[in-house]
DNA sequence: GCCGTTTTCGGCCCGACTGTTTTCAGTCG
């Protein structure tokens, strides 16, 4: 798959054009042309090869060829002859925050800037002073982005956005000028890495929030401090970003800072063909000269005032495909589906304890489980072949199996599954054999090495593992770990066909560094018609409460409560798992 | 550079903040 690649380079063409001065329409075209092939579900290679690149949205005649010539050569003529004029190095300078493609082009035409080590040199020789439009701000401006660079200004995953935008939020929320607070941004739409925090506030008092904002503990320093728009770092280098609006438009405004950018793109091109215009301030209806407010309250009464149903913000994403709003626009008959929620989850089934390289015991984790009104929980430990996490012995799972008969006995609501998360070896042969394989209540297959293995050796591993009557779900099955390791390469596709066809569930790995399969694998897997199981992978009590993550995820691919095997009962469950 | 149940040419989402400016360009989201 080198998706990737055609994505990357066509995003460098995009800001090179823009660094170069070319018309923002032309930029727009690369850039979004890049997005939807990094979303796109399938080989570019083989779309390449049945020549239906130009049937991909935003892809023409210009593109196709250009995407062609790389795909076969390796090198992009369009693209080698455009750094022959705008250096490569200018991409990382408009990276610098305070930097963009103008000033870019500025710096480099004056000064030979050509990278960002030669603008941090510029900007300590003073040379930046005297530069059209460039006075001391700029330069201090300048100077603090490069410093944040240089500090690495990463993605967070979720996990952690959602507990900094927590602290915000309990913060401001103590001030009787907040009336209604939210974190709204790619956060509330649950993705798995999250840039920056914007949270909207309704308050009658807009300078004191902002003030109070600026002034908090976790502040290290501030961007910008206006009247109704703040931004600051914390001490980790984390933007947070607050925007305070009129009740009358607190709707419009959440529904402009949840996004996605392409979502609020296609809404306003909706509002504008029926005579109306979003912005983050309302829907107005728009006659000549005359605008008159038609919502803006709550989110729910702007999708009404543009004859849409309301659409769960999870599923505000653009995963590359029309379905959408061919759903929600062409069709209005079909309702959005109802998603799955975290009330329909009635147990986690991957989870560790002590016998393998969980830091609790099955009965501690029972017992947290319980809390949660779980009706049961597998404890899928390790195989022995994962060494490092101290895998269970055939041996030592009798003695396993025997402390889990005993808890059950005693436990009134909660079912203990006798589980295992077995490994999957280089070949893609099991770690247990079939014979102690179907002493399990639940087993889950991972991949735990081999990551570099070609794309169709993966592919046929975890084929081989589908086929496998013992098994019940694949584990994380792609191996990322966020902001760590890439995914590793297979064909997707195909491993959706082998588990539909042998009526295996991929797992949605809820684990913050995971979040495996994501919202677009899920949104893809679907429509291949697979069933999915949400776990927390825990090892620890606590990490079950990661679960809301993992729901999130779901959201994120459609899914409704009965795409995922663990919303079933304890009896329907034991049923679907005798296969 | 893309696209067309109003267009093969003329459109392409909208607005705040900052810093530099006497009315606006650049950056950012």
């Amino acid at each position: 798959m080198r998706n990737k690649d055609v994505a990357d380079i066509l995003e460098r063409m995009g800001t090179l054009l823009e660094i170069k001065g070319e018309i923002v329409f032309k930029t727009r075209a690369y850039y979004k042309a890049a997005e939807t092939i990094a979303g796109l579900p399938e080989d570019i290679e083989t779309v390449r090869k049945e020549d239906r690149l130009t049937e991909i949205p935003g892809i023409g005649q210009a593109l196709a060829e250009k995407i062609s010539q790389y795909l076969d050569t390796g090198r992009m003529q369009a693209y080698e002859e455009l750094i022959k004029e705008i250096p490569e190095g200018l991409l990382d300078v408009v990276q610098v925050p305070s930097v963009g493609p103008k000033k870019a082009k500025l710096f480099f035409a004056q000064l030979k800037v050509k990278n960002p080590d030669d603008l941090r040199k510029a900007v300590e020789a003073g040379k930046l002073a005297g530069l059209p439009g460039i006075q001391e701000k700029t330069i201090e401006n300048i100077r603090r982005g490069l410093k944040i660079v240089r500090e690495g200004q990463e993605r967070m995953h979720l996990g952690t956005a959602t507990q900094v935008a927590e602290e915000f939020v309990a913060a401001l929320r103590k001030l009787s000028e907040v009336k209604d607070i939210v974190a709204a941004g790619s956060l509330r739409r649950g993705r798995e890495t999250v840039r920056d925090i914007d949270i909207l506030i309704d308050s009658t008092d807009p300078q004191k929030v902002m003030d109070v904002f600026v002034h908090l503990p976790q502040v290290k320093s501030v961007n910008a401090h206006g009247e109704t728009k703040s931004s600051i770092l914390t001490h980790n280098n984390i933007q947070v970003d607050i925007r305070v609006v009129e009740p009358k438009s607190f709707g419009a405004a959440l529904l402009y800072f949840t996004g996605s950018k392409d979502f609020n793109i296609k809404l306003r091109q909706i509002a504008i063909k029926k005579e109306m215009k979003v912005s983050e301030y309302g829907i107005f209806s728009v006659k000549g000269e005359h605008e008159r407010m038609l919502a803006g309250k709550t989110e729910a009464d702007c999708f009404k005032a543009l004859g849409l149903p309301y659409v769960p913000p999870e599923m505000r994403e653009d995963f590359g495909e029309e379905e959408f709003f061919d759903l929600i626009c062409r069709d209005r008959s079909r309702p959005v589906p109802a998603l799955v929620e975290l009330k329909d989850i009635q147990g986690d089934l991957h989870v560790h304890s002590t016998w393998s390289d969980g830091q609790n015991t099955i009965a501690q984790m029972a017992q947290a489980a319980a809390a949660k009104g779980y009706k049961y929980l597998a404890v899928s430990d390790h195989s022995p072949r994962l060494r490092v996490a101290g895998g269970v012995s055939p041996e030592d799972l009798k003695k396993k199996k025997k402390e889990i008969d005993g808890l059950n006995a005693k436990s009134k609501d909660l079912h203990i599954l006798f589980g295992t998360e077995v490994e999957i070896d280089s070949d893609g042969n099991l770690d247990y054999n079939n014979a102690v394989l179907s002493g399990f209540d639940f087993v889950i297959a991972a991949i735990h090495s081999g990551f570099e293995q070609s794309s169709e050796h993966l592919t046929k591993r975890l084929v081989k593992v589908c086929q496998n009557k013992y098994v019940h779900a694949i584990a994380h099955p792609t191996g990322v770990h966020l902001g760590k390791r890439e995914p590793y390469q297979f064909d997707f596709k195909e491993v959706c066909k082998a588990a539909v066809d042998h009526n295996v569930c991929l797992e949605i790995n809820a684990f913050p560094i995971r979040l495996d399969l994501n919202g677009a694998n899920v949104y893809h897997a679907r429509k291949y018609g697979v069933k999915f199981v949400i776990d927390t992978d825990a090892h620890r009590a606590e990490h079950m409460d990661y679960m809301k993550f993992g729901v999130t995820t779901a959201r994120r691919g459609w899914l409704r409560k009965e795409d995922v095997l663990n919303t079933l009962s304890y009896n329907e469950l034991m049923k679907s798992l005798r296969k």
